[in-house]
DNA sequence: CAACAAACAGTCAAGCCTGTCTTTAAAGAG
DNA sequence: CTCTTTAAAGACAGGCTTGACTGTTTGTTG
């Protein structure tokens, strides 16, 4: 035999799948070594890409991570969403919303947009792509956040208590990657709950 | 002349003097570049300490940050000790609170201690050294909160919407690392501190 | 004042990361 | 089927960081 005839792939295909890759190990990596370790070269391997497929595809170091600021987006949303969807009714909705904020603030995704939030902070370039994709990203979590929780966003002081709760819950987020206390949190979201209940229910 | 006979430092004083001067400047690259920034070498030359000097004190790159974070938590607890004790009484004094550590956790001091925290994620032995000393902080954070509040911490609730609070002012103070939103952070402490009053009256 | 120890200064080599370059393989067009 | 273009592979050099090492100055102690 001279090639393989089975293994035919559109080119268009076979870079799809090899950014893919490329991505999805970045944000691994990010999550597992931080901003500063996620080295092209780490990255190439967990990817199992060469590292001259890796600079066809992303020229630099910030091309690559870029791409992958845009792919967590993607994800984040997408998970979310997903979250959203699968939320009861009921009595309950409001702890479980702030559930859902909690459990995603938590989450890996969250991990590697902290990296990237605390590398872009001095880092020129990457604060360039980073700042108005997490302002996107923001308005959609609180536009969901306020349909989760069915409120009026017209009445005074509702926009600034869904702020603070999306506040709230990326602070505990934080707090969370260096000592875990998920009964701490839950505590505290039970309460916020209440008060949240009790401050918004007067104004539906 | 042979040697001049003004400049007598007792070594031990030298020490702490260069000790203290590493530290900062430590710090101080931490906010302007980063953790992975921070090398040992800027911290020399900012420092105006040489090489040699620098690796006697601190031999290891961990051993210098290491010092630096506990010079970092005594600088905090200062500073918010010293804000504590300017507040104003009266009416107002819930707002002036929230403000306080807003204030804190968009200072200097707090993105320093962000760096650290991100950087011990992923740092076995930072983290070793980071977890102990923040948990201390946080806790004299609260119970500080608690005293300026004048609140009850027995009484149910009461003790998580002041964690909710901490936790509240550290997603602020991470959000305003990349997009200072003075406005946005004064509308929110307003609501929250609206909030908190009539929580907390209830339960004196 | 003499000997010792601590503090300080500066150089050096090893290792790692990034991005360039050359070469090979595969896909699409004529 | 051939030619051109794109994708992929891997070696290479330049730059930077860390920590080890050697030498010098300054304080302390007997």
């Amino acid at each position: 035999m001279t090639t393989t005839p089975a293994a035919r792939v559109p080119q268009e295909e076979r870079s799809r799948v090899m950014r893919a890759r490329l991505m999805e190990a970045t944000v691994d990596l990010l999550v597992e070594k931080g901003f500063a370790g996620t080295t092209t070269t780490l990255v190439s391997e967990r990817a199992g890409v060469s590292r001259g497929a890796q600079l066809h595809h992303f020229p630099t170091k910030n091309d690559l991570v870029l791409a992958a600021v845009e792919h967590l987006t993607a994800v984040r949303g997408a998970e979310l969403a997903a979250a959203a969807a699968a939320l009861p009714s009921g009595s309950r909705r409001t702890r479980a919303v702030l559930q859902m904020l909690g459990d995603h603030f938590t989450s890996p995704v969250f991990t590697a947009a902290l990296e990237l939030w605390v590398g872009a902070r001095t880092d020129e370039t990457l604060l360039a792509a980073v700042a108005p994709l997490e302002q996107r990203v923001g308005r959609e979590t609180h536009r969901l956040t306020v349909e989760c929780l069915g409120v009026d966003e017209q009445h005074p002081g509702t926009r600034e208590l869904i702020q603070a709760t999306l506040d709230l819950v990326r602070g505990l987020g934080l707090a969370t990657t260096i000592t875990d206390d998920t009964r701490r949190r839950s505590r505290i979201l039970d309460e916020w709950a209440r008060v949240l209940d009790r401050e918004l229910k007067e104004k539906p």
